[in-house]
DNA sequence: TTGTATGCGTTATCAC
DNA sequence: GTGATAACGCATACAA
């Protein structure tokens, strides 16, 4: 709003000719004369009008804008994510609005806010209450849940998590150890609570005993070291730990040197996510590999598609365990194959 | 644009009134007697209705929105400083609205778009073209340069770079180094060049000589790992590396650690941003610590200023070396003082 | 204190 | 092919 620019009007005037020919030509809808074409063109350029985009999306009824609600970009999860959305949305000539909820507790206004300014919107974890998703589906606004299991008819994005931490639970029982710590908090996000519920599965169908319950700990290395630090310094000590993501596993690496353990030696550690950084750190770390680029684009695409007012089916993309040393693997670490097949339903 | 929703029209025949004191309770603006507010709201409440955005929008002439500009949201740094942004945007009531640019090429289309839909608009580094940043102040859109220098009349918000580097390049060299290595690519961000040239100054000040050029290389982990591979395989060997950020240092953590060598007494390293991880690795990173939270704060801050219409000056935030033991320092690293003072101007 | 009327800049439905 | 003109939903001078 702050060119007090030319409007359609004046193309007209200059170009002589309606409006409504100015509108045609900018839509090349309908037929036009190519030359009366050509003088609106030369007009609106002399004229340097770019037409209001307030006007048009009041005119037209959509905003060809999509929204996108998630917690934070701390980590590398949910930078690539909403990259990917992104990308996707800006390929379908959409602008994209985003709202971060940090640890805000007024969020349900913001984002019933956000949704007055936007064709469509993805919600990631749980930073939105099922109550707000209910209103929203109400007012039918096209929605797409990414991360979170869906409620109702609203379709969901999402990556494996059970089958792939039940491998990779079962992995470090292979390799023999039998005191294994869980870190993270279940509590924090659906994905890591299924992750959970994958490394008691495992432990049960190896006939063993998984912990009662996990080390809670926030995403983040500081937040995995302190876990660490606190988990090596009392009780009986953890041979492995299975952390929620990647980050947490380098909290555990910095707070393991300080106890100087020897990794993987005195201490295995697995990740998930598969950092960059996950190969470049020493021991290597094995962790569980998922597409989040791609996780942001399908649910770009399936919002999209729930625009158009096409129905969209949920959506759960396949993860792939990553064995490289950090497990107490040798020199040879390998790769498994996909976890799962993509599933659709 | 999902609703086809009760409009202003509706609220106004149930509440009793017309749409302008509708308009005007919902703005709390001018005088409406407490029992026709009363009777507004409680219509409102009944129909659910919820102002349309965009007739708001076109009406009262401005978004209530603001926009960034920026390459991606790979790595530590530009998640951190679109956050911060983020936040001093929604604390002003104004959504916010993104565009990363990848390595697109038909970017300023885009950037143009999204102008057309924000109040005013921050550009990153040179995701820009300096020709559309002319057109953009020639056509009043509030701007707001971030990373990279004012041009014109337009204010940016930046961190300190040259002293910072060459304190670190000076440090480098107390410590006895002869041969440090550049790592990062000038050309790919004004910060950048700034580090390189203070790296450059240090030497000078010392009397000795600099590399000719840097070892040019993108941001990423993987970016300094083979740059470095490189490095180290040929030619004769640095004692220390200088990166232009920490992702890359951690890369070039990876690449000594195949080589054989230990760190810091073989090779020493240096970074900048004091990533969560620097502090976690081992040797801990010896970096630059910056403001990125408030880097974005503060762009924000300023456009919002530009927006309401007044004078905004540009920003330089301080930066902070942080040594720790990946430069060779002992047991007992120590944070220097500030860099810089804050300037203004 | 409240209502009337007009404008905001498009799109789209009609005629011509 | 092109031109009037009515929405679109709200804000706001201007009246009352």
């Amino acid at each position: 709003m702050s060119r007090p620019n030319a409007s359609i009007y004046d193309v007209a005037r200059r170009a002589g000719v309606s409006i409504a020919t100015v509108s045609r030509v900018l839509r090349d809808s309908a037929v036009v004369a190519p030359q009366t074409r050509d003088r609106v063109l030369a007009a609106a350029q002399e004229l340097r009008w770019r037409p209001n985009a307030l006007a048009r999306g009041l005119a037209g009824a959509h905003h060809s804008a999509v929204g996108i609600v998630f917690p934070d970009l701390l980590g590398s999860y949910y930078a690539q994510v909403v990259l990917g959305y992104e990308e996707r949305a800006v390929a379908d000539e959409r602008s994209v609005l985003i709202l971060a909820t940090h640890g805000r507790v007024d969020t349900d206004d913001l984002v019933l806010d956000l949704a007055d300014r936007v064709d469509g919107l993805v919600v990631m974890d749980r930073t939105v209450s099922d109550d707000v998703i209910a209103d929203l589906e109400r007012a039918r606004t096209p929605l797409v849940l990414l991360a979170r299991p869906g409620v109702g008819s609203t379709p969901a994005v999402r990556t494996e998590n059970a089958a792939a931490a039940a491998e990779l639970a079962g992995h470090l029982l292979g390799h023999g150890h039998r005191r294994i710590a869980f870190l993270g908090d279940p509590d924090a996000a659906p994905d890591v609570d299924e992750r959970w519920q994958g490394f008691r599965r495992a432990h049960a169908a190896a006939g063993l005993r998984a912990p009662d319950k996990p080390v809670r700990c926030g995403f983040l290395a500081s937040d995995g070291r302190a876990a660490a630090a606190t988990l090596l310094g009392a009780g009986p000590m953890p041979s492995a730990v299975f952390c929620a993501n990647d980050d947490i596993a380098l909290g555990v690496y910095a707070a393991a040197r300080e106890h100087g353990l020897s990794l993987p030696g005195e201490l295995a550690i697995t990740g998930w996510d598969d950092n960059p950084s996950a190969s470049a750190v020493t021991p290597t770390l094995t962790t569980v590999a998922q597409p989040l680029r791609d996780l942001g684009r399908r649910a770009g695409e399936l919002l999209v598609a729930r625009i158009a007012g096409h129905p969209a089916a949920s959506v759960t993309l396949p993860t792939r365990p990553v064995f490289r040393h950090s497990c107490g693997c040798g020199d040879a670490p390998h790769d498994s194959s996909l976890s799962t097949e993509e599933i659709s339903g």
